[in-house]
DNA sequence: TTTGCAAATGTTATAATGTTGCAAATTTCA
DNA sequence: TGAAATTTGCAACATTATAACATTTGCAAA
């Protein structure tokens, strides 16, 4: 049984998904933000998800919900769930996960599993420093940060050595 | 007079180009890989554009040249030069960079100015160092590393002073 | 209550980016 | 040379993202 706190670690997902949203209201709250019902169902699509989901794979579901939704529609609803630090997006991949630090200031990194696909999502404070002082020494002021490691996470790099 | 080994200081470009070109045959040939007329073509565009080109902007140079390509001979041609190492593709833009490290084992870093456009790529042991440890830290075994930090150069943080 | 405004959504079309598949040409090397 | 492999040309298509404008909704001030 891993010991890892990987998001692939079998786990009740409902409850993580179930927190995030609760989470979200209180956030939008603070922030005076309105967390609509499409804005909140595309939230829980993609924390349901524990592979980072592109715009035309929510638009997919919303379709299945009966919601006639266009791209326009996810994608503003992604740009809302972004700037309310609820969502990340994946350069790399074109999609996104879940925030799992919402709420708190944090620098995040993501391992990307390139066999099973997972993502994980750390706040590593040694590269955020790192990052900035190598920032710095350009004078450069930083804005956003980019950090995507895409590599095998340890449940399957488990299964190669074993082939 | 700016001390900086940014890539917007003023200086010939044109030699740039020619080292990077000259480089790249050197490099291809210790490969035994063909940098063909296109390849070297498509290198020379992202070259001397000291901001990043996307695959059509390139297509349209092309297009100009008279050589009436189509997307795929752009795309493969970036790819081939990527596998060299030649050119870095900046996820967060959706374009190409030359490499300004090409032949040397690097991680690259790279800072985006969202006002002027220009990006330079560093590299900083630091940073790799420290995003190597919090990889380890979770058993991932990473294989590619993308760093992309936008924010604001020198250059144009001074001019947004002034005003 | 209604009026007015800003925010959010709907709708259509289109732009921008990237890929597949196959045939023809070119290069390599035995 | 001639077979095999690489590279290119080409057409069609797939995916991702945005523009522009109309409409509706939520909310607060008159």
């Amino acid at each position: 049984m891993p010991t890892s706190a990987l998001p692939y670690r079998p786990h009740n997902h409902d409850i993580c998904v179930a927190q995030a949203l609760a989470d979200a209201r209180t956030i939008c709250q603070q922030h005076n933000a309105r967390l609509t019902p499409t804005r909140e169902r595309v939230l829980e699509l993609i924390w349901q998800s524990h592979k980072p989901l592109g715009a035309y794979d929510v638009l997919a579901v919303l379709a299945e919900d009966g919601h006639n939704a266009a791209p326009p529609t996810v994608y503003r609803a992604l740009d809302f769930l972004q700037q309310q630090g609820l969502v990340h997006r994946i350069a790399s991949l074109n999609a996104f996960v879940g925030c799992t630090h919402a709420g708190k200031r944090h620098n995040g990194l993501f391992l990307i599993c390139r066999d099973c696909g997972n993502v994980l999502e750390l706040t590593a404070p040694g590269v955020s420093q790192a990052v900035s002082e190598a920032a710095v020494a350009e004078a450069f002021k930083p804005d956003e940060v980019t950090i995507e490691i895409a590599g095998t996470c340890p449940a399957c790099h488990v299964d190669t050595h074993h082939a």
